[in-house]
DNA sequence: AAGGTCTCCAACCGCGCGCAG
DNA sequence: ACTGCGCGCGGTTGGAGACCT
């Protein structure tokens, strides 16, 4: 058929983002919302394809991210979701606020595998090694993943797929306080597991809401990180000052680190 | 100190899906 | 029903920094 590409090849700059063109792309999110990607770099005045320019905000810029590695909680809730899903990074990341799907498939594939092989279990299957080599040849792995196209819920009672009791009491072994709770909700909560297999998703779109978290349920776990905390770790990790964008909801305290911040990237 | 190897993660690529015409 | 477009997803890659010899 021969598909269109997703931008003019020409003059389409590629790799790293310069701090300039993250300047450009927030300012122009936070001015006009996120629109049509394919118009953004034109109206931003970037040389990006507009996918380069969703990526690059969807997975770095987004001020609702949180940024470092994922807790144990996370960690956990990532291999039981992985458990039920498979590789749907984008649906498990939309049950871990403030995470991507691209830093959870990253983590996935640089950490959590390793230590699921260091504990004996099959990254891919969830069953211990020693157990699927003695079954590999009756059944093949992935009969085990769940098929969303066939069955909107999950099969609670499927052997891998019921991971409920497996992973969920593990985890609140390994992993205490509000996080494990949190956990806990999530996967005992059938409806929301079987929303998964649905278009909701109802934590991440509460993201955006920058109503007081006491006026927002949503809001209330303990894990989603404030507007102000957020746009403080996005400059932090910019070249450039708060003041380009023309924010005035940093804090006094927040600001002076941030300026500490800034020396300290001019030095370098 | 220097060179080689490994690890990690930001970014790219190609494909599938949904929607509009 | 068909086609083209735009978006989002998942797999993969490349390069920078860390670590090892």
């Amino acid at each position: 058929m021969g598909r269109q590409p997703c931008c003019d090849k020409l003059g389409v700059k590629k790799g790293p983002w310069t701090a300039e063109e993250d300047k450009k792309l927030i300012k122009f999110i936070l001015t006009n919302g996120q629109c049509c990607w394919r118009a953004v770099p034109k109206l931003a005045g970037l040389k990006r394809c507009g996918k380069s320019c969703r990526l690059r905000w969807t997975n770095y810029l987004r001020p609702d991210l949180k940024r470092g590695l994922l807790t144990e909680a996370e960690e956990q809730l990532v291999i039981d979701l992985h458990a039920r899903l498979g590789n749907r990074w984008s649906k498990i990341a939309a049950r871990l606020p403030g995470r991507t799907d691209n830093e959870i498939k990253n983590h996935w594939n640089t950490h959590i595998k390793k230590k699921l092989l260091k504990m004996g279990i099959d990254p891919v299957t969830h069953e211990p090694l020693n157990k699927q080599a003695a079954s590999q040849d009756s059944s093949s792995p992935t009969e085990h993943l769940p098929q969303p196209g066939n069955n909107h819920k999950v099969k609670e009672t499927d052997g891998v797929l019921n991971s409920d009791e497996n992973s969920s009491s593990s985890l609140a072994e390994n992993s205490s306080g509000e996080e494990s709770l949190l956990l806990d909700s999530i996967c005992s909560d059938d409806s929301l597991m079987n929303s998964m297999w649905l278009d909701e998703t109802p934590l991440v779109e509460a993201l955006w809401d920058t109503t007081p978290k006491a006026e927002n349920p949503n809001n209330d776990m303990g894990l989603l990180p404030s507007w102000e905390d957020n746009c403080a770790w996005l400059l932090d990790c910019q070249d450039f000052g708060i003041h380009d964008f023309g924010f005035n909801c940093f804090n006094e305290i927040e600001t002076n680190s941030l300026q500490t911040i800034e020396m300290k990237g001019e030095k370098h």
